[in-house]
DNA sequence: GTCTATACTGCGATAGAC
DNA sequence: GTCTATCGCAGTATAGAC
């Protein structure tokens, strides 16, 4: 039994129209259309002929660009973490109390989850297929750095109860994470709601905020 | 380019001894050794030659109890939602306060995710992969059932600050869920750090609860 | 740079002996 | 009930024309 004929087929929208020969916008688009079956099946579910299928160019074309499948994925499993890190260097962190700071983190994060929802499912992925083995070299270490100081400063000037740094800041990212690689699951038990809705993912960012922030926040 | 070539090949424990023709306990083994290596690559992605040889016996006593891939997968995605629903229902969660529910409905969740790590990362699969097709017939509304009652008495109570409950069970279900989905990865970010140690665990349980309790109560 | 055609391998599924 | 052997297709990767 093959992918193909048992397994849901993908909805991605078809091919979208093509600049012909032009390279960087052809390694880009192929890079968008590997990110998508990466995140749905993994480096070794994924299929070269459906991210050609995506991207509207052949299998052979995705070879001139890309040496291999294995490196294809490794150059998607970077992305997110540098687009991640460089959406986070542009907000003011150290300027802000720590609550505020932590705020704007958790919503800078879910906004770029809703504008990239195939990376956080690229990790998981990544986490139960291979280990981990190719998540260690995308330098992830950066955007937890972040969150732990946060944790770490508010603790420190009494804002923040005591709390294991680490363990918190797993449990913030799993709050952020969990509404998007959860949705399709549980759209089966609220068939009425639409998760991918602008409006729906608002809601999730004021629910996760004031979640988070009563979570880590002093008793007063 | 296969799986076995250049993926992690898996470490799952060797096959063990089995006692031969003893049908029952085949099958069960079967479905141990399913629920690992379609947690790991999702329907799609699992080798029925992996499982057998998870199991210790041939592919062929597979399809000889099971009619074919598609059906194993079946069998294994409804387990765990009735292991779940089942411990949930010796709780006696009507007879405590909301805030005592709550904690012990994590804590047992919780607890049955450290020893059945895989179901969770099998329902992520089945999510990306199939987009919720089978998960619809696996009935895991009644355990998010149990969640939105206790947030509910506890709004109505006023112990709870009022909040979604949809969303709130989805956050508190990201909580429990991400320590053990994440674990491959996060533990090259903190490798001295043994997430599947039991008073790991523990200490997981302990925040998890604290920040759970302190995200729905009301201040006071 | 982009295509078509194809070599070679991995894997789901089955036949048939014991 | 359990095994070995094998069929046939699906999927990675490449050769070579334009």
């Amino acid at each position: 039994m093959g992918r193909s004929s048992k397994a849901t087929p993908s909805t991605r929208s078809p091919k979208k129209p093509r600049q012909a020969r032009d390279p960087e916008a052809t390694k880009a688009q192929i890079l968008n259309a590997a990110e998508e079956e990466f995140a749905r099946h993994g480096l070794s579910g994924a299929r070269m002929e459906a991210i050609a299928a995506g991207t509207g160019v052949t299998k052979a074309m995705i070879y001139y660009y890309f040496e291999n499948k294995e490196q294809l994925y490794q150059a998607v499993l970077q992305r997110p973490a540098n687009e991640l890190l460089d959406a986070i260097k542009q907000l003011p962190l150290d300027d802000l109390s720590p609550e505020k700071a932590l705020e704007m983190l958790v919503r800078g994060a879910i906004a770029h989850e809703a504008a990239h929802p195939y990376q956080q499912m690229i990790l998981f992925q990544e986490a139960s297929q291979n280990r981990g083995k190719y998540f260690e070299k995308a330098g992830w270490q950066a955007p937890f750095a972040y969150l732990l100081k946060i944790l770490e400063r508010g603790m420190a000037d009494g804002t923040f109860r005591p709390v294991d740094p680490w363990l918190t800041a797993i449990n913030i990212a799993g709050v952020c994470n969990f509404y998007f690689t959860t949705y399709d699951n549980v759209k089966h038990l609220a068939p009425d709601w639409d998760f991918r809705n602008p409006a729906m993912v608002e809601r999730h960012t004021q629910e996760a905020i004031a979640f988070i922030l009563a979570g880590v926040k002093r008793q007063t």
